[in-house]
DNA sequence: CGGCTATGGATATTTTTTTATCAATACTGC
DNA sequence: GCAGTATTGATAAAAAAATATCCATAGCCG
């Protein structure tokens, strides 16, 4: 089973490379950490010690090379070779995925998108075809697609799930809102969009306790 | 400065919640950590954990009340109420978010909707009617709403924050990929999408790289 | 050149999170 | 009712992540 390290770290990483292609565009080629850091809301040392891990070195006294910064990190996340994935349920959410232009950033070409409803059949959006999911399993594997994107509704998920694994995908970015099946030689990640809001709930509620007992 | 603790408990709460409400749709009454963690993909253990920090308790040899976890955790998370939004760009990924009716499971219904753009002011989209952004600061602070949910485009994002901070709210969820400057008393929650896909990527090539040197 | 400041990197410490162990409780089947 | 099993909850240990400290290097400025 293998146990990737440090998720914290790769969690931020796409927000650094973000930053940091930006800065490449308007020039700066040198960075130091105290701003990145605050750029981020983030402690320096947190910052120095996720660069660390990409593999990266710095100049003491100066700083990162920007343009260096940007190869380890998409290096270090795989990002460096554009890979494909398909996409299934083109519906609401997953037409705002397919208009994402910012996944190219992040090494990620969406390639197809499959549906059952007949009025998205045939069509395009955002420039990508849609097929009928029954050729789900069988395109994916004539075109040799490792990824697929999940945005059905939760019931037919699973489903969806069985025939991207038939088609012989790796690995499964799941939006929906159930628990996966898949075998040991797939990867599944989840996106829980409702854990940021829980979050935000929580921190919420904490300030709002601080801020009143403060004022008593 | 408000710690929160055991974020990444908060995190996979609102997916037990999930599972838990459908549990109690099939008439389940009675629920138990082994079951949840098979579910969830996670050790037993973590669960038992997880639920406790929600403050309920269980039977020992039996399991927990599945009403009694859904009120605590929605206690916990503060989702007993529901509280009110306003959500600003009502582009792809706002429509998206729009028409979620899952939100409503945690305790957060958007009111309104925010936009510049001329053919969708005026117009309702999922039922919530779209207002001009220039009265974003007013109708906030007039209907008295304290959560706002910023979808568009990056280079805007701030300027739409200042905009939610003066109009009163006291927490943003934030699609935008930018970091936010706001007071010390709001509360900013990033919604980094990529994160995951970052996850997944490294995952991946972890996978592939054990899965190649166990053949070899 | 020489002191001053900013910075990265190595190492150590602390805090947080995950995992393990075990006693106590309740159900099951006989 | 009793033995066996499943489960929780408390406590302890281990692992991971965040934070602190200190030193070496580089640039700046007089
Ligand atoms: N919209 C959001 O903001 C949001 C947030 C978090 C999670 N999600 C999750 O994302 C998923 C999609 O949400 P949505 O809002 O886009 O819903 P949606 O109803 O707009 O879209 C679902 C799409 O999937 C298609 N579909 C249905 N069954 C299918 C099947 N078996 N194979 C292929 N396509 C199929 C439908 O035709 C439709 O186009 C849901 O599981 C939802 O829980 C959505
Ligand atoms: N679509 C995705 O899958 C996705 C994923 C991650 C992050 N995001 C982020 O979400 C944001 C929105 O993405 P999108 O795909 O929905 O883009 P989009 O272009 O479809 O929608 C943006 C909307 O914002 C409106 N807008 C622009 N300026 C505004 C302003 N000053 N005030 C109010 N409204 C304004 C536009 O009229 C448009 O309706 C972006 O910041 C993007 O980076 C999107």
């Amino acid at each position: 089973m293998s146990k990737v390290q440090k998720l914290p770290t790769i969690r931020r990483l796409p927000t650094y490379l973000h930053k940091l292609n930006e800065m490449r565009k308007s020039g700066i080629e040198i960075v130091a950490t105290p701003e990145l850091a605050r750029y981020m809301h983030l402690e320096a040392i947190v910052v120095r010690k996720d660069l660390a891990s990409t593999g990266v070195t710095g100049q003491p006294g100066v700083g990162y090379k920007v343009a260096e910064l940007i190869d380890a990190i998409r290096a270090f996340l795989s990002w460096d070779n554009t890979s494909e994935a398909v996409l299934v349920g083109a519906g609401s959410l997953g037409s705002a995925i397919l208009g994402y232009e910012g996944f190219e950033e992040y090494g990620l070409r969406i390639i197809a998108a499959f549906d059952t409803d007949p009025a998205k059949i045939g069509r395009t959006i955002h420039d990508r075809e849609v097929f009928p999911v029954s050729r789900l399993a069988e395109l994916t594997r004539r075109m040799r697609i490792h990824m697929g994107i999940i945005c059905v509704p939760a019931e037919y998920a699973q489903k969806v799930a069985d025939e991207l694994v038939e088609g012989g995908v790796w690995g499964i970015w799941n939006f929906a809102n159930v628990s996966l099946k898949v075998p040991d030689n797939v990867v599944v990640q989840r996106e829980v969009i409702a854990g940021g809001l829980a979050v935000l709930s929580v921190k919420l509620t904490a300030l709002r306790r601080e801020l009143n007992s403060e004022s008593e």
